[in-house]
DNA sequence: AGATTATATAGATTACCGTCTATTTGTCAA
DNA sequence: TTGACAAATAGACGGTAATCTATATAATCT
């Protein structure tokens, strides 16, 4: 059984997730930021971070007393990847998947 | 904000429930059949798979006293496809999965 | 050092979810 | 029509998870 595809999918079943995620797309934010975009309180966003963590789902950086988030695109990629390589491997788009898997992750060519 | 996502991620974050998509993969089997599979009771699988068919995961086919379930891959690679383009924009999979669904969800071309 | 701000952690509460048993509904065969 | 089997539904129960308040930890500033 793959249990990384189960993890994944639990840490996205949250609205709240994945708002997050969709603010952390594609900059770093404060955990501050985050709390002022959603309207929850700052111990909620940081639980919910923390799971995203422990899914792997986020990368972070220090800096001073601020604490910046953004979202681990490569492993949404290959979490999805897995999902798609699983359930439904008839389709096109899984050969194409499992190619761009092999590619990304081995050494480049000299 | 994508609620189809959400659904979708809260429908595979079960382990028993990915364990019927992978069983039902890519074949047609009966609930009894599944039942057999799992260790679980009829009910408990009843019951996930009227989840998974909310989320508009599996299709449905009635013959006679039994009804059998099939993975719905096309639904499933929309889904991971707006995962990836919703949280991965930046990747190279991310454009071919657009193409793929534009191509693939419009008639063909004469 | 003390005050302030940023984030994490602890603990409580409430709601939801996975599983079970019991029952109902529907289909077929005798 | 009755009996047997397939599947769905109802209801109960225990566990998990989302949110909050309160507190702890850590860094910065005066």
């Amino acid at each position: 059984m793959d249990k990384e595809t189960v993890i994944f999918s639990k840490a996205l079943a949250d609205e709240t997730r994945q708002r997050i995620l969709k603010l952390i797309c594609c900059r770093w934010l404060a955990v501050n930021e985050i709390v002022a975009e959603l309207n929850l309180t700052q111990p909620t966003i940081s639980h919910h971070l923390a799971l995203l963590r422990e899914a792997g789902l986020v990368l972070i950086r220090q800096e001073g007393k601020f604490t910046y988030y953004t979202l681990n695109q490569a492993h949404l990629v290959s979490c999805c990847g897995r999902l798609l390589i699983n359930f439904a491997p008839q389709s096109e788009i899984s050969t194409l998947v499992q190619n761009h898997l092999d590619t990304s992750t081995s050494p480049k060519e000299p």
